[in-house]
DNA sequence: GACGGTATTTTACAAATGATAAATAATGAG
DNA sequence: CTCATTATTTATCATTTGTAAAATACCGTC
């Protein structure tokens, strides 16, 4: 296999920030990191789209380039936030691309958004084909899953009061952009809970 | 690459419970799975081993092929108990496995166990020779992705009681198997609130 | 800079959960 | 079978958190 002198087309326009997007998961070969290159496309929306629903099998998974996001889950009597997604994380059913089914989440852009927008059926084909985007899909989910466990032993081992601190200091961007009842649901409390809380620190 | 006509050791002794268990991962073609198979080993431990330990970076990975255990993390307080395994399970500290790091949790057996042991050094070897083995990596992370976002969702949009229901439903068995103390630190409530719970379904 | 709408905080009260200790039940060793 | 030990339930009271509603602060638009 021989890497192509020219660039890529999507490569050419600006500073990219799909490759260290790409190489954060893991360092792929030139060849391999083209071929998955060329599916995937950058798209954006506006704030306030739905980017993800609950009640459909995804078809897509998302990195984001610029912007904010929320998951939440549609319960009997309210809805739930559970996650905060922004630059460089990945926006994606898992329900969809691991099981092929109805995941638990709609994820509503909070603010204007720029995405790179890959088809999971194309990502699946190239897992069969080459054993670097095999092991960059392997690394992929188990960043994911450790991303995943710690929310849940914060969640298990954590009061909200320790958690909301805990994202005070490792995410204070998200406080400042994101509206107190979403970070109060984030939390498993009530915003009135949350008032509370910020008030004992003053 | 041929198949021997031979079976490998560990599959001539008796009828083999470890194929079914890699099998349900994803379905390896027989060389591949040959290969694997390879490296894994029987061993037993008794009732009360702690098999994996929070303040060490873990060298290998265990499938449960008989018996019970549970993970659980200290605290400066107490002690939580955050996951049990059974047969079939996988005991692994993610942590070690992803990134070589030291993980939550000790893992203590409840029960006389016997384990299928794997060393994750030799299973990275394998992933760099083996697309097949890479493929099967990939979706042992994807599918132990889906638990704990099962469990993480479980754990932020039920209560304590709903999830006592739901675990009463799902795995009857464990309730039988472990004793309620450890039940109700996984539902993340004190003994007392559990012995309420229950009393309230009589 | 005044207005209306939205977000956040505060208050008062009700409900749920926790801590502690005592009572009962279950288990296992001899 | 009995005793000792451990597990589970019950009771009481203190603390935390939730609900509902009102008060205040913030933001964008005209």
């Amino acid at each position: 296999m021989t890497i192509q002198g020219k660039m890529d087309d999507a490569s050419a326009s600006q500073p990219d920030l799909l490759d260290p997007l790409l190489d954060k998961i893991y360092l792929l070969p030139a060849p391999s990191r083209l071929s998955l290159k060329r599916y995937i496309r950058e798209v954006s929306y506006p704030k306030g789209h739905i980017l993800l629903r609950a009640d459909k099998i995804e078809t897509d998974i998302y990195f984001i380039k610029k912007g904010i996001v929320r998951a939440y889950a549609q319960t009997p009597d309210n809805e739930i936030t559970f996650w905060f997604g922004q630059e460089g994380d990945t926006v994606i059913s898992m329900k969809s691309y691991v099981e092929n089914q109805k995941g638990y989440e709609d994820v509503e852009l909070l603010d204007n958004c720029d995405l790179y927008q890959l088809k999971i059926h194309d990502l699946q084909q190239l897992f069969g084909q080459d054993i670097h985007l095999a092991n960059w899909g392997r690394k992929f989910a188990e960043q994911e899953l450790i991303k995943t466990e710690e929310r849940l032993i914060s969640r298990q081992f954590r009061t909200a009061s320790q958690r909301y601190n805990e994202l005070l200091q490792k995410n204070p961007a998200l406080i400042q952009r994101v509206q107190l009842g979403y970070i109060a649901s984030y939390l498993g409390i009530t915003q009135v809970s949350l008032s509370r809380i910020r008030a004992e620190l003053k």
